[in-house]
DNA sequence: GGATGTCACACTGTCAGACAACGTTATATG
DNA sequence: CATATAACGTTGTCTGACAGTGTGACATCC
C-alpha cells in the first residue's frame, strides 16, 4: 500500500535485490535459529539442494558463508554440519558478546542515541516471560541484546551481533541437557535498560558483564544454581517451520 | 626431520586437511591485505580461477567466505569486487576494533595471561619504524595489536581481530591520499605494552580508547594534524608478491 | 572376542560445459 | 545531443560427470 502522501516528494530508496546466496543462507540459518536444525546435524548437498530447489553449486556457496560465520563447520571429505559447541566455546561466546555489547552500550550514552528500541524490547521480554515458552522468552531476550546493539547505529557491531545471537543459541542447542531459559533474567535486563536511559555508562558496563558472566555460568553448570527459575522447552514447544522438519526426517535416513 | 628425543612419548597432533576453499580464500585475501589486489577492484571468475588452477565453482565458494568477512563486496549481476571503503567506515571498523581489543585487554589483564609475544611484537614494531617504510610499520603495527588479542587466548575473538586488520588496511588503501603511516604511533603503543605488564586494566583500556580514536581521526583528516610525522607509501614500497600483480593486469584488460 | 582387513555404497570435491539473464559499452538513429 | 539499438563480455545457475574419500557391514584372523 501507498504511503500517505506528504508535501515532499516520495522518496526512492535503493532497490536491494538480495542474492539468491544470501536467500539460501538465511533460511538454513533460521532454521538452526529455530532449532530445526539442531547442532551436529550434517547437511546432505543432494537432498539440502533440491529441498531448497537450488542447484548443489549455488547450496554450497551459501554453505561456505555458514561456515565463515562460524555456524556450520566444514572438513574436507565429511562436507558441513550445524556446528556443535562444547563447553569451550561458552566462555569464548559470551567474551564477543561482551566485547560487542560493551561497546554498543558505550556508544549508545556518548552519543545519546535514541533508545526506543531497547524499551520495546524489553516490553516484548516481559511479555514473553509471562508466556513462560522457552523459545519465546530466549528470542525475546537475545532480541533484547540485539536492540542495544542496533541503537549504537553501527552496522558493523550489529551484525557481528546477529551472528553471535546465532552462536549464543547453539549453545543452548547444544547442551545435552535441553534448551532451557532462567526466568529471572527479567531483572537484570531491567536494571541494563534503567542504566542505559540514565545514561550511567560504568553502571550499564558493570551489568552487561554481569549478564554475561551469570549466562556463561548457568550453561557451564545449570542446575546446581540456587533459586533459579527455569523454564525447560519440552516438546511441546512446537518448531515446526515448513519443510525443514521434513528435511531434518530425510536427513536422518 | 625428526624432533629431538625426549623423555615423553612424542605427541601425535590432530592432522589438519586445510579446504581448497581456504587456500583459495587466503590466497585472495592476502593480495588485499598486501595491497595487491586494490580496493574497487572486480574479480573476472573466469580469468582469476585459471590464474589459480582451479574451477570457477571453487573460486565462487571462496568469494562468498570472503564477502561473509566484508572484504569484498557482491552485487547480483555485477559479481564481486574488493570492498572500497567510504568515510563512513572508518569509525565503524575502529568501533569494532576498540571492542576486540578492549576485551582482549581485560581478559589478559585479569586472567593474567602470558604476554612474551606482545613484548616481541612491540621490538618488531620498533625495528620497523626506524625502516621507515609505511608497508612494514603498518604491519607492524596491525601485527602488535593482533598480539594482545591472541594472548588472550579467545579463538573468536582473534578470529575477528583477523578480519578487523584486513578492514583497517583496506581504509588505509581505499583513501584517495595514498597509505600512510604516522611515526609517533610508537610512543602509545609503548604506553600500552606497559599497561598491560602492570596488569592496569583502567589505564590499558583508556589508552587502546585513544589509539583508536587517534587512528580514526587521522583518517578522517591526515594533515591537517600538526606535527605529526608521516611516511607515506611511494611505489618504491614494492608490493609485487607473485603472480598477483600480473593478475591485477589482467583484470585491467 | 576384539582387532584387523575387505568391499560396496554414499557422499563430497572438483571440474567442464552450457545457456539464459544481465550490464556495459559502442554504435546508430532521431 | 539525447535516446534507442545492437553487440559483447560476465555473471548466475544448472546439469552431468567422475575420482577421491568416508562409512558401515561383513568376513577374517590371531
Amino acid at each position: 500500500m501507498p504511503s500517505p502522501p506528504t508535501s515532499e516528494l516520495p522518496v526512492l530508496r535503493k532497490v536491494i535485490r538480495s542474492s539468491t546466496i544470501d536467500l539460501i543462507a538465511d533460511q538454513i540459518r533460521n532454521a538452526i535459529y529455530s532449532g530445526s536444525l539442531a547442532p551436529g546435524q550434517s547437511i546432505n548437498e543432494v537432498r539440502t539442494a533440491e529441498l531448497l530447489v537450488v542447484s548443489r553449486p549455488s547450496l554450497r556457496e551459501a554453505l561456505q558463508r555458514l561456515v565463515s560465520e562460524g555456524v556450520m563447520t566444514h572438513a574436507p571429505g565429511r562436507g558441513v554440519w550445524v556446528k556443535r559447541m562444547t563447553s569451550d566455546d561458552i566462555d569464548d561466546v559470551y567474551a564477543v558478546r561482551e566485547a560487542i555489547e560493551a561497546q554498543a552500550v558505550k556508544i549508545v550514552i556518548r552519543a545519546g542515541k535514541p533508545i526506543a528500541r531497547i524499551h520495546q524490547a524489553l516490553a516484548k521480554l516481559e511479555l514473553a516471560v509471562e508466556g513462560n515458552t522457552a523459545r519465546a522468552i530466549g528470542d525475546a531476550d537475545l532480541d533484547f541484546h540485539h536492540s542495544i546493539v542496533a541503537c549504537s547505529g553501527s552496522v558493523r557491531l550489529s551484525d557481528l551481533m546477529k551472528v553471535s545471537m546465532v552462536h549464543t543459541r547453539l549453545l543452548s542447542l547444544s547442551d545435552p541437557r535441553g534448551y532451557e531459559v532462567r526466568c529471572d533474567l527479567i531483572e537484570t535486563h531491567r536494571e541494563l535498560n534503567e542504566a542505559i536511559a540514565d545514561g550511567n555508562e560504568a553502571r550499564s558496563l558493570a551489568v552487561v558483564g554481569r549478564v554475561m558472566a551469570g549466562a556463561a555460568a548457568r550453561l557451564h553448570n545449570p542446575l546446581t544454581e540456587p533459586g533459579a527459575v527455569i523454564v525447560r522447552a519440552d516438546d511441546q514447544d512446537k518448531l515446526v517451520d515448513d519443510q525443514w522438519s521434513q528435511l531434518r526426517d530425510t536427513m536422518k535416513a
